[in-house]
DNA sequence: TAAAAAAACTACAACGGTTTCGTAAATTAC
DNA sequence: GTAATTTACGAAACCGTTGTAGTTTTTTTA
């Protein structure tokens, strides 16, 4: 390692002390205007740049912040990553990732390790584990430790912090209405389990947008996935559950899918099926990602626009970082999804 | 923020000196056996963590791993995102990643900020815009400042550091092989040009497939698509460029695209034109992703094993960072492809 | 021309840890 | 009973930077 030039090589150059030099580059007027001229001269023809480490011991702040997130080949949370990178770049902050995997024990593990290696700040989105056990003290220690942290997608009311959540139920009451609007009277919706909250809310929003129509509200139109770990698994047992449903009614003319894995499912099952897309089935998926978009046929999607939803809770949390917030309240921020009309309605 | 414990809060507690206190947290046999005890059990029950910046100073070693690639809403590179960080997880150290966007200066601005926050060392993949220039100044002057530079996927010889590759050129020749061997004999390939080296050695192996077989080189049937930065443009061109070949060749009756995007496209020009999958045409792609595994019919493709790729780069990086690698020659270490057969062949 | 004021710089502590070297007290050796 | 050794601990330097509180030198003022 070619070590760095640091203020004790400067000053050593110019025979005068190591306060005068890091005054000097401050361009304090302390010093006086040749000195001063001199050693910037010197320090920039050398490409001298403070340490960050001594700076980050000194001022206890690292300019990192950690992201947790429970995947990330995932479409949704990687368009997120987007976001928050790129506001945390251009306000001088660095990005450390860790996943959890969906495991509630990884995440205890990996918020322990980024506390440990002096991040200034979280953002998070929960695993399925710990939404399902509930248990949430390790963020709530956190936060009592003086860790800001900002909960996106995945949160919970049990955790007291800067959120960004989008309109789930808003939204899928309108995905909803908009299939009802175009005539579609059995829609079936493919969910997950409600102790996902997005999950939950969008299940919501369309029984809310069913009875607020004519339509009776039939629970055999109403999936929700068990998630078990492998995916391939939960696919075939979804297809089948699917397959069911058109059992019991034949006359299913639109799906709403919670995420693109389970719309994919559907237009397996739909091909199988000889029904075609959108004439006898109507599909809508939330995730507006790239099965959405290059699938035959396009899907119409709701859009969460991640990477708002990035941007907003790295705002949110290097807002809080540098104080611009004031700190009793938190703030839950709302980004409206939109419809993304394509193919398959 | 609640400070943290520390060594001169123990110190004072027990009346002992700071440098007693950290021996004794090291369990070294120079502090009686029951003021080591004592101070342990202490320091055990306040939870007391050492600083880490503390230590990255004293050390000049943060554990931090630095990632910086073109994308991050990308199967593969997400994929091999995932396979660094469960090796380095395991072996204590730190994901940072950055974000070139395919962009040559922020290429150089990410690498300048990440060797300024004292990162141990880098992984990366080369942004388009990079290869295009060929100018790789800033990485060569980060090598040779001392920070250990691990390649994967886009890679250059004009770098001198461990790297990661795939055998391209053998498994697109294995592809085209594979096409051939099933009795197809108007092969078109969908690639990318030549300064994309991933696309160049895909390139290569299906030439000399084809040379090697019975079959008459056709230019046309050897479509490089031109790379502007938005995708649905790109797409496009794509498009109208296949069928075109389809219209010059009319008899075309297998396709091998570069990656999922590109096969996509030739997916709808399919479909467009009326022909089916796989009788009258089939379809081989790169990228193991979403797509090939959801679409309709479900693609054949090469994988090129993404979560390997990163763990080899971490594993080599952290090696070379924990001195376990010689430090003159470097190495290039070639993960295989394999074909995972699917619907569309 | 001496005192006061301003200018230009330095010493030092602090951030939190590790480590080398030194030393007082206790123990052992003879 | 004194010298040699061991035990148990402490002082201080160091990593690189910042900021406060001096200190010295020069300039101004009366």
């Amino acid at each position: 390692m070619k070590t760095r030039i640091t203020l004790k090589d400067i000053a050593k150059e110019f025979d005068v002390s190591i306060s005068t030099v890091s005054k000097a580059l401050k361009d304090s007027k302390e010093i006086g205007k040749e000195t001063r001229e001199n050693i910037q001269a010197f320090a920039k023809s050398y490409n001298y740049r403070p340490n960050t480490i001594a700076l980050s011991l000194k001022n206890r702040k690292t300019k990192k912040i950690g992201v947790i997130i429970p995947e990330i080949v995932h479409h949704f949370f990687s368009v997120v990553i987007n976001g928050i990178e790129k506001v945390a770049m251009e306000r001088g902050y660095n990005v450390v990732i860790a996943l959890s995997n969906e495991s509630f024990e990884k995440e205890v593990v990996n918020l322990e390790t980024l506390v440990d290696s002096s991040i200034d700040g979280f953002i998070m989105s929960l695993a399925k584990e710990t939404l399902l056990k509930k248990d949430y003290h390790h963020i709530n220690q956190s936060i009592r430790d003086g860790f800001p942290v900002v909960l996106f997608d995945r949160t919970t009311d049990e955790i007291n912090c800067d959120k960004v959540i989008i309109n789930d139920t808003e939204a899928s009451k309108m995905a909803t209405n908009h299939l009802l609007k175009l005539g579609r009277k059995k829609i079936l919706i493919l969910t997950t389990e409600d102790y996902i909250t997005v999950g939950k809310d969008r299940t919501k929003g369309y029984v809310e947008a069913i009875n607020d129509s004519s339509i009776a509200l039939d629970p055999n139109l109403i999936i929700k996935t068990v998630d078990t770990k492998k995916s391939s698994i939960v696919m075939l047992q979804l297809e089948s559950e699917i397959e069911n449903a058109f059992k019991i009614n034949p006359d299913i003319d639109a799906i709403l899918a919670v995420n693109e894995i389970y719309a994919a499912s559907a237009l397996h099952v739909i091909d199988r099926l000889n029904l075609s897309i959108p004439k006898d089935v109507a599909l809508i998926c939330f995730t507006d990602g790239l099965i959405s978009r290059y699938s035959k046929p396009t899907l119409t999607t709701v859009s969460q626009h991640g990477e708002i939803i990035g941007s907003q809770a790295a705002n949110l949390l290097i807002d809080r970082l540098e104080n611009k917030t004031s700190d009793t309240t938190t703030v839950t921020k709302v980004v409206q999804c939109s419809l993304i009309v394509r193919d398959s309605v």
